[in-house]
DNA sequence: GTCCTTTCTTGACTCGTTCAAGAAAGCCGG
DNA sequence: CCGGCTTTCTTGAACGAGTCAAGAAAGGAC
């Protein structure tokens, strides 16, 4: 793969580029949805000694910079992915936890207007659609939920 | 306030009517929202010795019983409420954490279908809105921001 | 190359949540 | 109303993702 020109990307968002944030941003290329443990072991095939505080920071960094999302549905550790700016959400698996993205479900960003605002000013709608992916359905009731909430259909 | 047959919920749906149980049912009547430190409080006001394991055990159990629901935002601790089976969502401010209630915005349940399922059985859509409540936007930026995601207009 | 600032390393620590073993309480049948 | 079985509660320890803090190292502007 040729190096991306992630350097770039850092120095756009007025970052400094640092190996553990190059390594960070190539390890969410090559793992889209990582959580933290994945994003510490990747980092440390390219910079093997990198600390996890430095990931930990590097990632809130990066999130807030806006080149990287965080997702953490409940019951699961913080994950992240590449992919933002575009308008897309996820799917998650009570089971085993595997993410995967759905295009927004309804056209363009804003995609959803709360009915009531409360007062509040909205910036984002987060959609999370809750379910079972085609392996643990075929595995059936022989593995282990990890967040046993009942399925209410909201 | 009349005693609420919350005792008659609990057998309904097959559960042992057991002290803390009723007190956090209770609890939640009171406090919409309320994260767990605040539950166990609240049950103690009932049932000044409930050991916090107990109030864990009832909620978890009465999340699975369906009489209760689970909210969990990014970077807050887990919340609970009574408000079950219609088809409801949540503001929730990023600065200090509060949560109001959205009705569906779409209409009736299921209100979103996404647009690739990716194999996976969905059962349930949550949607969160991101935002800042009236409080916190009065307050400016004199507040600390508990998450600082950069908001990413999905 | 120098200097200032930001970032990384190291290591301890917090706090929500879970685990485990035994005691207590709920509930069913008689 | 009581015995007995099962579930639930108490107590206390443990776990682990994430955070904090102080000093060392590296980035980058001049």
């Amino acid at each position: 793969m040729p190096p991306l020109d992630v350097a770039d990307l850092l120095r756009g968002v007025g970052l400094r580029v640092t190996r553990p944030r190059v390594a960070v941003l190539e390890a969410l290329e090559r793992l889209p949805h990582a959580d933290t443990g994945d994003v510490i072991d990747a980092a440390r095939r390219d910079v093997p000694d990198v600390s996890h505080q430095a990931v930990y920071d590097s990632l809130a960094a990066l999130t807030e910079a806006g080149l990287v999302r965080r997702i953490q549905p409940h019951g699961h550790t913080a994950r992240y992915e590449r992919r933002v700016g575009d308008n897309h959400h996820h799917v998650v698996c009570r089971t085993c936890g595997t993410i995967a993205d759905v295009d927004c479900a309804t056209g363009e960003a804003p995609c959803l207007v709360p009915s009531q605002d409360h007062g509040f000013v909205i910036d984002e709608a987060e959609v999370i659609f809750w379910g079972t992916c085609p392996a643990c359905a075929r595995a059936g009731s022989t593995a282990t939920p990890r967040d046993p909430q009942t399925p209410a259909p909201a």
